[in-house]
DNA sequence: CTGAAAGCGCTAACAT
DNA sequence: ATGTTAGCGCTTTCAG
């Protein structure tokens, strides 16, 4: 503060702070003092003045795959922007360890919380206590159970594509992996794909609907599965796209080949989907707009904490690939 | 500060802080009330006194790949182990980014900093400047010319260890793709590259060594242009996965075998490097060590400022996958 | 060994 | 429209 020259620190205080109170000429003169000297006000004397720091957190599963550090980058970039900071936690896809990350930002005084839940976590209690403390906002994952704050992809409209598409290349039985069905995400994936198979008058055969890990050698496993069963599948439509590589795999070294006997398609669009022979075609989630819009919510809860819940639903994007097109059509 | 019921608070916070000034009789009976309240002091206040906060800050060019999440987990669970939180930020590769990143950080009172630099960054001035406000340590990529605090993974040994590879499977005319000269991740990688050529007689062929960006097209674009010379190469060790990833693209478009007319290995085992056909070797930098040493040495930086700059280098290991196997070992 | 008091840098009542 | 003052919750001299 070296302001001593002409004012009080709490006008400067409120000059930087844009106070209508504060003379216009006044304003000026110590904003452009300000400028001059490089002036940044300490963001821990601001914090904990106001009771919480100029930082979002976001705890996501994972950054293994490329649909959070998508959808992290995209949150950094919104949080920079607005003149936030951002603490990004992985919770490794374990319930204990989420809990811990999210005590962690608790104690940090974030401003806001953004968070994708673990695939295993099941109880919504500790959200549900946390939201009262802290505005949060779920981003793709949240318990299915829950009333919340959520900026999510509309998995249900993108299941139904994928599968639509499926059917238009001819393919008639098509199998789904799907995954924890207490999360939004897979639950809606299949509900999309049943809905696709209702409307073209195909029955839901529950054989060909598979609970997996969704890992890579999940996908594997799952081929053996399904060509064991009297009535293989012609096609598989997997709500990821590792499980789709493994499947990939698992139909080469059968000596099956895709698309021509065998449609595959994925969700998620990851990278390695551009790469695979054939090329895997996937539900693009989009993360940017996600994250983006998510931070958007969550800037506005900031400002006022909310009526109701709200829920940001955004459409994903078809990638036609290879793997599913039977007609030469890339 | 519930306290009142017995000490000043001054008493509280040494007895808290393990201080020796105080009776051991005190100082269990302020823990023990501290852990039954389930106290914890308020990070902002603390940091406000301290002068910096209970966090450390990273820089990474990126998120995209596989390598930097690693780094990053590996990076997050040693800082929160020791009591830290942890501020990612991202530079897209691009140094006025990296520059604002930094200073969001300096901002934020980070305890220390971690940072992998944009390859676009070759002024190593406002590091200089920064290390002497706080605690930096480089990880991974760092300015070539600058003398710094770094971890980092042996490049040149782990190239070594592939262009090696390559000769002892009988490749003798090796391609290297390589990129800036002014990071030391892709000189020493060169480097390898080249003593392993030395040491096996064969001499170091300008032609042979192209400089590139190192994403997919780039690989595509120097399997061109490396065919069309007089005598091409019958392998190519790219510094880059990702280029690697173009060059077996191209090379299937032309028709050429891999690996039996052409070897390929790659630098940074991608994930998706399993899952092409063929298989890519690559050279895996293990970056969980890297991350949690790189803190290490950083935590160790914090408690005595040290006297004069430190590097830690690790060995990275050789994966050999069939892209780079003519005797059918995998 | 413990207590009292100052102050980190800022903001928001409460004056003027 | 500007100034004064009182803390936010903690650590750390300086006194007992």
């Amino acid at each position: 503060m070296a302001y001593r020259l002409k004012l009080a620190k709490s006008t400067v205080s409120r000059a930087l702070a844009g106070s209508p109170q504060v003379g216009p000429a006044t304003t000026a003169r110590v904003r452009a003092l300000a400028a001059e000297l490089d002036y940044r006000p300490n963001v821990m004397a601001v914090s904990l003045r106001r009771g919480h720091s100029q930082t979002l957190g976001v705890v996501v599963p994972h950054l293994r795959n490329s649909f959070f550090p998508q959808l992290v980058q995209a949150i950094e970039e919104a949080a920079n922007a607005a003149g936030y900071g951002l603490l990004i936690c992985q919770s490794a896809d374990d319930t204990a360890r989420e809990l811990q990350r999210l005590d962690l930002l608790r104690r940090a005084q974030v401003a806001g919380m953004l968070m994708s839940v673990a695939s295993t976590t099941a109880d919504s209690a500790p959200f549900e206590a946390l939201s009262r403390q802290v505005p949060l906002v779920f981003v793709d994952r949240f318990l299915a159970s829950s009333v919340v704050n959520a900026a999510v992809v509309d998995d249900l409209t993108g299941s139904y594509q994928a599968t639509c598409h499926l059917l238009a290349q001819g393919y008639r039985r098509i199998a789904h992996l799907t995954g924890p069905q207490h999360l939004n995400i897979y639950r809606n994936r299949r509900l999309g794909y049943e809905q696709a198979l209702h409307e073209a008058g195909l029955p839901v055969v529950p054989d060909l609907i598979l609970p997996s890990a969704l890992h890579v050698p999940d996908g594997k496993q799952a081929v053996r599965q399904l060509l064991s069963l009297p009535k293989p599948p012609d096609a598989i439509f997997s709500a990821s796209d590792f499980a789709a590589l493994g499947c990939l795999q698992a139909l080469a070294a059968c000596g099956i080949r895709v698309p021509e006997q065998m449609g595959v398609v994925g969700f998620s669009d990851e990278y390695f989907g551009q790469h695979t022979t054939p090329a895997l075609s996937s539900v693009d989630q989009r993360a940017e707009v996600l994250g983006r819009r998510a931070v958007q919510l969550l800037l506005q809860l900031l400002k006022k904490p909310a009526a109701a819940p709200r829920h940001l639903i955004f459409p994903p994007v078809l990638r036609q690939r290879a793997s599913s097109t039977r007609h030469g059509i890339v």
